[in-house]
DNA sequence: GTCGCTGCAAAGTCTTTGCAGAGAG
DNA sequence: CTCTCTGCAAAGACTTTGCAGCGAC
């Protein structure tokens, strides 16, 4: 799967990619390349968990303490990012919006209502069904997400 | 499929048996039963829409003029059903809750982008994957909703 | 009568906005 | 240099809470 040569891992090139995408979308709309911006980027692209604009500016606060990020940035930055669909947010029942890396292949979400976690999962069949529903009736679908809630497998064993 | 010697039209009998499921909860749990949710129920009931607190609370004002109601009580009492199971919240990008009466039969959404209307659809094959998706990972279902986001019919030929 | 419910207003969250100085191109 | 970004604080939007009087049981 992997070249055996490179010193360079799937990952770091992936993110790479991704970097030159952010810059190449920033100059197109004469927006500037600013660290913040990248750093916002960055801790989306390390993080594994779905990042709430909050988490994400305390992330931001202990990995780069250096660098002083306010708030309202990382809420223009990450409605930059989703308007241009590099981002993608999810909503639940509880306020506020969380948000994951939309370079990531399309899944849906399994969510424990007992400890929080979010599972991702893709299931073909249903991907195919909902192309021939939105077919059907004459829409023109252009995203969709699917939650499924519930209690997963650990917190059904305390 | 309708009784034609009957002066109760199905909906009719559908609202008693509502009303009846409604004061059993709260007679169950010490709660009582005022003229406030009661007319939140109706309202939730004969809207073919999904409310917002705000919309619900409105649509009071209009309907039953009389009748002063706050916007805490619509709150609290649209919690109190989500709590019972008998009302179910759908949140969006957007920020805030549409609510839809729980006791209708279980249906996805389609929501259109560009006008914000909501079409409900069931497809049978898309439940069976989700109930066989999470039993093969030990997943305890407890509900689970799918939105389709996307432009309706009726705005493609605007 | 008792104890929960209600409206009101105040307090909380989460998010957005205005502004003046900082910084990218 | 110009024009966008940023942090800060203030403003907004939506929701929850405290309280005193009201009303269901």
């Amino acid at each position: 799967m992997s070249n055996l040569t490179t010193n360079f891992d799937d990952r770091t090139i992936e993110y790479q990619q991704l970097l030159e995408d952010f810059k190449m979308l920033l100059k197109k709309n004469g927006l500037k390349f600013t660290i913040q911006r990248e750093v916002i980027l960055e801790m989306l692209y390390n993080s594994d968990e779905h990042l709430t604009p909050e988490s994400l500016h305390h992330l931001i606060q202990e990995k780069h303490s250096n660098l002083k990020t306010g708030i309202a940035t990382v809420y223009r930055t990450l409605a930059l990012l989703e308007d241009s669909h590099m981002v993608t947010s999810l909503s639940f029942g509880a306020q506020g919006k969380k948000y994951e890396l939309g370079a990531k292949e399309h899944h849906d979400h399994l969510i424990c209502t007992e400890c929080g976690t979010i599972t991702e999962f893709v299931d073909e069949d249903i991907e195919k069904r909902q192309h021939a529903i939105t077919d059907e009736l004459g829409f023109q679908m252009s995203e969709h997400s699917m939650q499924i809630y519930g209690i997963c497998k650990n917190c059904q064993n305390k």
